[in-house]
RNA sequence: CGAAAAUAAAUU
């Protein structure tokens, strides 16, 4: 609770006060202060903790480790991220989808594809299956690069294994649409999702709305504003 | 003991 209200300290305070009183911290108090250093950017500071909580005897989580190698990578650490990666497979823990694609997310964002595709052949190594967030990332990064038939590729590689896009993995590819000016199309996905069961939406809305006022068709943006609040 | 806890999309 305070490391969710930014009190950080205070949740340190109370940690040690607990060990002063004879009870000890399990290892879901110290990932709690993992996070909540990570939240704050401190993340050296929640690396230290992590080797001090496994002297302590506590063994760091799979979410332990998810959760430093996704504050590595969002502080732009990335070669730290991939190292915390390294270090967790060391201990003995194997990965899984969640950690693969935090870490997958920043390669792809930071335009490093030759290591993004060398963790995608590690997570098959390690027989851990690529999720809907999985797929998500990579067609996001095939849209964001400008090949939006990698990303139909991609769409229609999940489907065929079984895995069901949702509404992130539309609102992406609609945006991808609307980057290149295929407003049409993105309108076409739009149609498909709900066809297929999955509801649009706030995002899903304003992607298709920023869309059409960028290509200058504001009745039309309007004209879905309205549909979006009637829905 | 315990899914209590970590990952992807728009605008800014």
């Amino acid at each position: 609770g305070l490391c969710n209200m930014g009190k950080i300290n205070n949740a340190f305070e109370v940690m040690h006060r607990m060990i002063q009183n004879g009870c000890i911290p399990d290892c879901k108090i110290y990932t709690e202060l993992i996070a909540g250093l990570c939240r704050d950017k401190k993340v050296d500071d929640a690396k230290r903790l992590l080797i001090k909580m496994s002297e302590r005897g506590c063994l760091p989580s799979i979410v332990t480790y998810g959760i430093l190698v996704h504050g590595f990578g969002k502080n732009g650490r990335v070669d730290e991220a991939c190292q915390i990666l390294e270090e967790m497979m060391l201990a003995g823990k194997t990965p899984n989808a969640v950690i693969f694609n935090s870490l997958l997310d920043v390669l792809c964002k930071t335009g490093r594809s030759q290591d993004a595709q060398e963790l995608l052949l590690l997570m098959r190594e390690v027989s851990c299956a690529p999720d809907v967030v999985t797929y998500s990332i990579l067609i996001d990064t095939s849209c964001k690069e400008n090949r939006l038939d990698e990303a139909w590729c991609l769409l229609r590689e999940m489907i065929n294994i079984g895995c069901v896009p949702n509404v992130v993995t539309y609102t992406t590819l609609i945006h991808g649409m609307c980057r290149q000016d295929d407003i049409d199309g993105a309108f076409q996905v739009l149609k498909v999702m709900s066809e297929r069961g999955c509801m649009p939406n706030v995002v899903t809305y304003s992607t298709v709305i920023d869309g059409l006022f960028k290509a200058g068709r504001d009745g039309k943006a309007v004209e879905l504003l309205v549909e979006m609040v009637e829905k």
